[in-house]
DNA sequence: GTGAAAGCGCTAACAA
DNA sequence: TTGTTAGCGCTTTCAC
């Protein structure tokens, strides 16, 4: 295989050296049109492709961001990483994206060697076992800029986006109560994680501003997933008498109390009823579609990046907070009215 | 800020030089045990961090690849992305990934930047609009590697991996015609498109083999969105009386298919019947959940980067390719008998 | 076992 | 407008 054509090369060709080819491939305004033009079209010809590492190391500029998500398989992170992306794009980053599968110790892993590929920046959403703070703050301390979004580390000052956890649950169980439900049971996150314990707060402010009771038995602590939902309802079911309706702290699990509910031999929202926060793009297939707070993904990513990007470009190191409305979409559950299934 | 921990710095601290502590770092067998140990404490204490682009450029070896799809937001390229990186990891490669929306000319300039990277490879599903083969033919020329994954490009002697559409397409309409339909209609993907034609012959191949008529007014072409299989059906009334059951090309096909059927007053499986190329991670919360040809996304994934892989450790430019099999997933449609709405 | 020399491909600063 | 010099941080080769 040939070896790759270098700015060397085309300076021989075009009897230049190499510095005045490199600018004129970068349009440097040192450089004649006509010199350009003409280095231009060698170039062309003979398949230069810049070496952007050679570029980097010596402009000690990467123009590239770290992204770092436990999942892409999952609505919430597949949209937001593709808003991430589009925006970097229009911006003229790279996005560097890895996975941690909720692993704090390969997040950590991650991100040194993000650190060692010399991103100017990093966009984190923690993993779920993520306890260790001086991982981050070691971003920090070197000068380098992190948001949190969606999933962000407690007990460090830092710059996040994060959707009104709290407010969404709270609009969604609001819905509940004023259709007439009173007995409404919540099958929540982990409470020493702070997504779980907003949310959990959000249920728990519906009830108290209504002046409904709040039955300890139907509140059930576990984790985000369908699994934890499948075994949040039996749980429910194992304390005694069941509420007239279910909201749950994620879409995840609002998926496995409807299959735990299903072989119960029940029905929603008919028997019981169901409504969660999140959403999925399948959501309206199901019958019944939930009604749910919908989180703004793409928003966030979006935002998230902007936000990231404005701080390494100003050079600001203010730790600034968005929080980003969740809308409630309103399907077939959560109305306390019998309805025909279709 | 300080300014990073370099060689130097370290080599300075434990009067040695910049090339001792680059070996001693590295476990180089040269160093001797002493030196390393003394080394790797200092080299720790001052939180030092490799610049790696800095060694790339040196060592002329990036170990990374650049993975080229259209979206993740999608069932099977956010399943195979994740087994790629999982697999990547444990190989010790870097990923580097890069979404075109579908737009050729984005894929086009991913091809460029990735190549300036110095990737030692490609791992790539086209985007639909793609056709042109120069920029692939390109990747190739340069004595790089270059797998396509799933969504491949025709008339490029390439090595790729594909999921068996033709076999999987034709498995799922053998199973219906089993249970007793004869009446069959197909939503088709673009023909013009590899996974279209072979999935469409897949169909045509069991109702040939069955002794069925195909009737050209129950063939539907379209794209592979749920908005296709939404206007497939529409246009599929249009033609007349309906058959009593569609297969679509793809899963998202299939829920346009079944919006519009619902929407025409129909249900499903007793009104009309439906079944499908593709799966999600929701069917079985549908009602009915809908019987379908899965891809093995993971499985694809992996076997894509692993073929990659050994091409760029062999230094092998052969072409291969892998067909991975498809699962027939039995839910509750393509049986032919009422069944009861749960 | 350690280090000196050279260079990866490019760019920044300054000189001509 | 163009070129010279120097160096980014690291690794490779080869001499000691």
């Amino acid at each position: 295989m040939a070896p790759p054509v270098t700015l060397k090369h085309i300076a021989e060709e075009v009897n230049k050296t190499a510095v005045t080819v490199s600018k004129a491939l970068r349009n440097h305004p040192d450089i004649s049109k006509k010199t350009r033009e003409e280095i231009l079209r060698v170039a062309e010809r003979m398949g230069y492709t810049p070496n952007l590492i050679a570029r980097k190391l010596s402009s000690k500029s990467t123009r590239s961001i770290g992204l770092i998500v436990p999942h892409i398989a999952h609505p919430f992170f597949a949209q937001s990483i593709e808003a991430i992306y589009d925006e970097a794009h229009r911006r003229e980053y790279d996005i560097i994206l890895m996975l941690t599968g909720e692993d704090d110790g390969l997040e950590a892993q991650h991100i040194q060697s993000l650190l060692s590929m010399q991103v100017d920046g990093f966009l984190i959403s923690v993993s779920e076992t993520t306890k260790d703070i001086s991982i981050f703050q070691n971003i920090l301390n070197r000068g380098k800029r992190l948001v949190f979004f969606d999933r962000v580390m407690e007990g460090l000052d830092c710059s996040r986006v994060v959707c009104d956890n709290y407010q969404g649950t709270c609009d969604l169980v609001t819905f509940a109560i004023k259709n007439g439900y009173q007995e409404i049971g919540y099958i929540a996150g982990y409470s020493n994680n702070y997504i779980g314990r907003e949310r959990r707060h959000g249920f728990e402010a519906a009830m108290t501003n209504a002046g409904l009771k709040i039955h300890p038995e139907w509140i059930i602590e576990g984790g985000f997933s369908q699994k934890d939902g499948y075994q949040g309802f039996m749980k429910l079911k194992g304390n005694g008498p069941l509420p007239k309706l279910i909201a749950t702290v994620s879409y995840n699990v609002a998926m496995g109390v409807m299959k735990a509910i299903e072989e119960a031999g029940l029905t929603i929202p008919n028997d019981i009823d169901l409504i969660a926060f999140g959403d999925s793009e399948f959501n309206h297939f199901l019958n019944p579609a939930l009604t749910v707070s919908r989180l703004q993904s793409r928003e966030m990513g979006r935002r998230a990046l902007d936000m990231l990007i404005r701080a390494i470009d100003l050079d600001d190191s203010e730790s600034t907070e968005i929080v980003v409305p969740t809308e409630l979409i309103i399907h077939d559950t959560g109305l306390n009215k019998k309805i025909e299934r279709r």
